[in-house]
DNA sequence: TCCCGGATAAAGTCATACGATAGAAACGGG
DNA sequence: CCCGTTTCTATCGTATGACTTTATCCGGGA
């Protein structure tokens, strides 16, 4: 599986040897190909099956144990973590996600915080925003509209509006859950079919009344609009995901 | 400054020279003493300083460049990134914040977002929660009455109380908002005189009230205490700021 | 049975070498 | 004198082999 857009720099660069072996074995790790517990190839053995350094090698272990993906322990080996361990809210985690099939409970799960998170954000922005965050945020909506639906640009107009809410709240820890709401995002256009206007259409509507709210400097208002934009995109998004299970069921029937 | 109480296994492991440079540049650049786009000491310049080996020293810097720390790029050298690329809500460097001095912006802040998340974290584990859940939210109030006011076990209790809470939600990535939330915690007793009762006692009421509404399963009820509870330690711990700097511009007055 | 200590395997650290690349400086043409 | 091109060089990236440290395992002795 194979994202065609991905917005921001949390993809490592694909040049730099460590960072295909890290993202090789990010990958085996989220998928569960290399189950909890699981040794890595050892340091040594590892040189036959990639041909890599242990130099590239360790660093991408230490750059996947900073995310709480992997262990290493002297004499016991390097062992894949359990997934309480994970850090799941970090971008390049949820990024690997996507090289993943989906997992309806991990994206139930994003939606749900997104939901607690976001309506607020959007109260923030409402009453924080500076005049430089307002045209910020209308640009991203104005990139959604020009732009046809379901492509590059406009997918890219839709997370820069979301972050640039963030980025109006004034909160640097909270804008660190950017990259959350993002991912909703991008598994939910990731889901659907590129022909399906009538959502794109709705969406637009519920992004036009949230922007509205911030223009008004309405916390309440933008909170509540938020709300309901997050739901309808929760409400399609399962629906795509039934209907994608559906559709693999009789494919294999 | 130095943080007598530390929880989970948010700490380098101090035997690991890595972990020692890693924490060592981590510091270096969270309390500013690096500014951004400072150029960190060179790979070779560096065995000067300290004396380390590249090897030690760049599995820092991956490290480092995971949490969005420092951008290393060939040729034009590795530097310290701007403050919007920090993962503010990594484990690790929500931990080294603590070896610089308190910022009250940054405390606000993740009280702010704490006061996004818990209620509806603490809403989910009421709805939620198993009898194990119970149990373990139980022991962990417990443990907070029976040992004495502000000592480590004390402490490491009040943190298992709201991971328990968040383990009860279910919801893994919610979960990873758990940190957050510790540090809140330990920003709040660190800045604390530690025979203050008054807040002590406060305190563990609003968790007993927490606990009960979850037990009688009431997640409107249980959002609401902990909201209560949210803004008590914020009321207290940001009267605690203003004394400490009070304090502090008297003594250099 | 229990405890202690050595063998051992794996990660951790070091030193060195070479390759690749981007920026800087030197150079040359206009 | 200015600007583009070339060359140079500093710095990161990768590779390799040797040595050190650490934790586990296992066997011997009390």
């Amino acid at each position: 599986m194979q994202l065609h857009v991905n917005a921001r720099a949390t993809r490592l660069n694909p040049d730099r040897l460590f960072g295909q072996v890290a993202h090789r074995l990010a990958v085996a790790i989220i998928t569960g190909a290399s189950p909890t517990g699981a040794l890595l190839p050892n340091e040594d053995d590892l040189r036959d099956e990639i041909s890599v350094s242990r130099t590239a090698y360790r660093e991408a272990v230490k750059f996947l144990s900073g995310k709480g993906l992997v262990e290493a322990r002297p004499k016991s080996g390097t062992r894949v973590a359990p997934r309480e361990a994970w850090n799941l809210l970090d971008p390049y985690v949820l990024a690997w996600h996507f090289e993943a099939d989906p997992n309806e409970k991990f994206i139930r799960d994003l939606f749900e915080l997104r939901l607690f998170v976001e309506p607020s954000a959007a109260r923030l922005a409402a009453q924080r925003r500076s005049d430089a965050d307002l045209k910020r945020i209308e640009a991203a909506f104005r990139g959604m509209v020009e732009n046809p639906p379901y492509a590059a640009p406009t997918v890219n107009a839709d997370l820069a509006f979301h972050e640039a809410i963030f980025a109006a709240t004034r909160n640097p820890p909270l804008q660190c859950l950017a990259p959350a709401v993002s991912a909703t995002i991008q598994w939910s256009l990731f889901l659907k079919a590129p022909d399906d206007r009538f959502f794109f259409t709705a969406s637009l509507i519920d992004h036009e009344r949230v922007l509205d709210a911030i223009v008004q400097r309405d916390g309440d208002l933008a909170a509540a609009r938020m709300s309901g934009l997050v739901i309808d995109s929760l409400n399609s998004t399962l629906g795509l995901l039934a209907a994608r299970v559906q559709a693999e069921a009789a494919k294999s029937a």
